[in-house]
DNA sequence: GTGAAAGCGCTAACAC
DNA sequence: GTGTTAGCGCTTTCAC
C-alpha cells in the first residue's frame, strides 16, 4: 500500500485538491460540512502531505536550523547547555509542524563562514536560530544575515543588536545571588568572572556589582578573580581569593564549571562547604547537581529561550513581518547545599 | 540574484538537463570533456540542487533520523552521550550528502510508539538510526521495520537482533579493565552493576568475571554491588562495599556515575583515592574528568559508531541491499589518577 | 554518450 | 465557496 496523496483524498471526499489543500492549510473559504469530508477522508487514508512537494511549490522547506558552538572539542558539561536548547527549539518547531536540523560549527576555524553559508544554501532552511556564544560572533551574524534568511539570536544576557533576540536578565538575577548572599550574612562576596567572549559573563560581574551595592557592601578589586570558564581557571582564581590575608567567606562564580573549581580548591585546602565557605555558581549545569555539595547556581531557561526564538521566528515567517526588538525570559536562583551563612569567627 | 536552477547550467554549459544531472548523481555515460565543462558552468552559477525537487522526483529524502532516548528527564551527565552520537552522525551525513534529524522520544510513554510511526510518516527519513538504550526496546524496533524504513541499532554491548546493529566490545573491554586492575595488585577487586534494562551492563558483568579469571582470582558475591545508573546508587553500593569484613581495594562501576558515587563515598569516610582505593568507572563522560581525581574509565567509541550507523545505513539505501549482521568498535581504556597500586598493609 | 518528455505531489493565481 | 491550470526543479524512462 502507497502513500495517500492529495489526490486520494480529494477523490474519496467528492472535491477539488485545491480544496484539500485547504483544508491541510487551515485556509479560510471552505464550507464546514465540506471541510468535515475532507478531514473525514484524510482520517480514513491516513494522508500526511509530501512535504517535498510543498517546499517545490510554496517555496518554505518548514527547516528551521539550530547553529550552535560545536561542544564536542571541549571537556565541560556544555552539552547539557546544547540538549536543553534543542529540545526547547525541538516543541516549537514540532507544534508548529517544521522540523529541527542540527549544525554544531566551530566559529574559530577558517572556514566556519563559508561551512555555514553552504549549509544554510543547501538545506535552504525558513529561519536559522544562532545560540551563545556563537550568537555574539558579528561575522556569524553577518553571514546569516547575507544569505537572507531570517534569523534569531539566543543571547544570555541583554544583547544590543538590530536583529530580534532571545536573552535572560543575567545581570538582574546575578544582583539577586549577590544579595541573597548578602542577606545569610557574608560581608566578603568574591567573584570570578569568565571569558569576555561570552558576553552574559559582563553582565553577570555588572549584576555582582549592583548586588553590592544594593546589600551596601562596598566593591573590592581584590575580590574579583578572572577566570576562562573552564574548571581549572575557577581552580587558580580561588587559590588567590583564599590566600587573601582577609579572603573571602563567599565566591561567585560567573559559571558552574569554575564554581566546581572553586569546591575542589577549598576541598583540597580543607576548607568546609559551606560552613566555612559558601559557594555559587551559575548556569545550573548537570554537574552542578552531582558534586558535593550540591551547587547553589542560577538556572538558565534555556529551553524556553530556543523555543521563543522558533517560535518567533516562525511567526515572522508567516506573518512577513520583520522582527526586531529582544524578548527577555527570567532566569532562576536554585539554592542547594553550597552556601550557608558565614562562620561566626568570620 | 534567485538561485540557479538545473536548468540555468544547462545552458551555460550548453548541454541538456539530464546531462547536468548525470554530473550532479556522479552518473557514468558522460565524457570527460563535457563533465569539466558542466562542471565548470555549476560553480559559476554557484549551483546547489534543490533538495525537495530532488527528493519529489526520486522518492529519497536523503535525510536520516536520530533516535534516541529523551535525556531532559534526567539529571545525568548522559547528554555527554547524545551530542557524541549526534556528532558521528552528523559527520557521515553530511559527508554523504545526507542531513541529519533528531528525534528524541519517551519510550516509557504511552504513545512513544504512535509518535514515532507519526514522525517517520511526516519526515520520511531514507534510515533511521536507533541509539542506545532505545535500541534494546524491541517495540520501537518493531514500530520502525513497520513504516518499512531501514535502520540500524546502536547497542554498546553485542546485541542478538535480527536487523543489523553497531556495537562495542562492552565484555571484552570490561575484563580489561579488570585485568588492569588485578595487574596493579589489587586482589579484592568489587563491581558495582548497573540498571540491567541497559543491555551493556549484564555485558560489564560478564566482563568483569572473565577479568577475575583471567587474572586467577576468585569471583565473590558479596564483592557485587547493585547500582542503578544514577550516582547515588553508586554511594549505596560503595558504602556496602566499604563495610564488609574484608573490603576491596579496587571498585570498578558499570558507569562513570555511580563511580562519581563511590569517589564521594570514599571522600566521606576518609578514604584516599587512589592511594587507599582505586575506582574505576565506565563511558568516559565529562564528568570523568572533572571530579577529583580524574578518573580511569572505559571510553564507548560514540561518535564512531554512530558514523558507522549512518555510513551502513546510506550505503545500504544506495545498493538496495538488506542489511544484517553486526559492526563492532574497540573501547579503550583511559587510564587517569583514580587507580592506582594497593596500600602495601592490604 | 546524450537528450526529450513525462511526471513526482503539491501550491499559487485566477476563474467561476 | 470551489475548481482549473500551470508550474516548482528535479529524476526517470526511453529514444537516439
Amino acid at each position: 500500500m502507497t502513500k495517500a496523496t492529495i489526490d486520494d483524498v480529494a477523490a474519496l471526499a467528492g472535491v477539488s485538491i485545491k480544496t484539500v489543500s485547504r483544508v491541510v492549510n487551515q485556509e479560510p473559504n471552505v464550507r464546514d460540512a465540506t471541510r468535515e469530508r475532507v478531514e473525514k477522508a484524510i482520517a480514513e487514508l491516513n494522508y500526511q502531505p509530501n512535504q517535498a512537494a510543498r517546499t517545490l511549490a510554496s517555496h518554505q522547506s518548514r527547516l528551521i536550523s539550530l547553529v550552535y558552538e560545536d561542544p564536542t572539542l571541549y571537556v565541560t558539561p556544555s552539552s547539557g547547555f546544547i540538549i536543553r536548547m534543542q529540545e526547547g527549539a525541538l516543541q516549537a518547531c514540532h507544534k508548529a509542524g517544521y522540523a529541527l536540523l542540527i549544525h554544531p560549527l566551530r566559529h574559530q576555524e577558517k572556514n566556519a563562514r563559508k561551512n555555514l553559508t553552504r549549509h544554510i544554501e543547501i538545506v535552504r532552511p525558513d529561519g536559522v536560530v544562532l545560540a551563545a556564544p556563537l550568537s555574539n560572533v558579528e561575522a556569524l551574524a553577518k553571514t546569516v544575515e547575507a544569505t537572507g534568511t531570517p534569523f534569531v539570536r539566543i543571547s544570555p544576557g541583554t544583547s544590543r543588536c538590530k536583529q530580534f533576540s532571545v536573552s535572560t536578565n543575567d545581570r538582574e538575577v546575578s544582583a539577586e545571588m549577590t544579595r541573597y548572599l548578602a542577606s545569610l550574612g557574608h560581608r566578603r562576596i568574591a567573584f570570578i568572572a569568565g571569558d569576555p567572549s561570552h558576553k552574559a559573563v559582563s553582565h553577570r560581574l555588572l549584576g555582582y556589582k549592583d548586588g553590592l551595592a544594593d546589600s551596601g557592601l562596598p566593591f573590592d578589586e581584590e575580590l574579583v578573580g578572572q577566570g576562562n570558564n573552564l574548571i581549572d581557571s575557577g581552580e587558580v582564581a580561588a587559590e588567590k581569593l583564599l590566600a587573601l590575608p582577609r579572603p573571602p567567606t563567599a565566591i561567585f562564580a560567573a559559571n558552574d564549571d569554575m564554581a566546581a573549581g572553586v569546591v575542589r580548591v577549598a576541598d583540597r585546602l580543607g576548607i568546609k562547604v559551606p560552613d566555612q565557605l559558601s559557594v555559587a555558581g551559575c548556569d545550573d549545569v548537570a554537574l552542578a547537581q552531582l558534586i558535593y555539595p550540591a551547587l547553589t547556581t542560577i538556572n538558565q531557561p534555556l529551553a524556553s529561550m530556543a523555543g521563543a526564538a522558533v517560535e518567533s521566528l516562525i511567526e515572522s515567517i508567516r506573518t512577513k513581518d520583520e522582527l526586531s526588538g529582544e524578548d527577555i525570559l527570567p532566569a532562576e536562583i536554585r539554592v542547594r547545599d553550597s552556601t550557608a551563612p558565614p562562620p561566626p569567627t568570620a
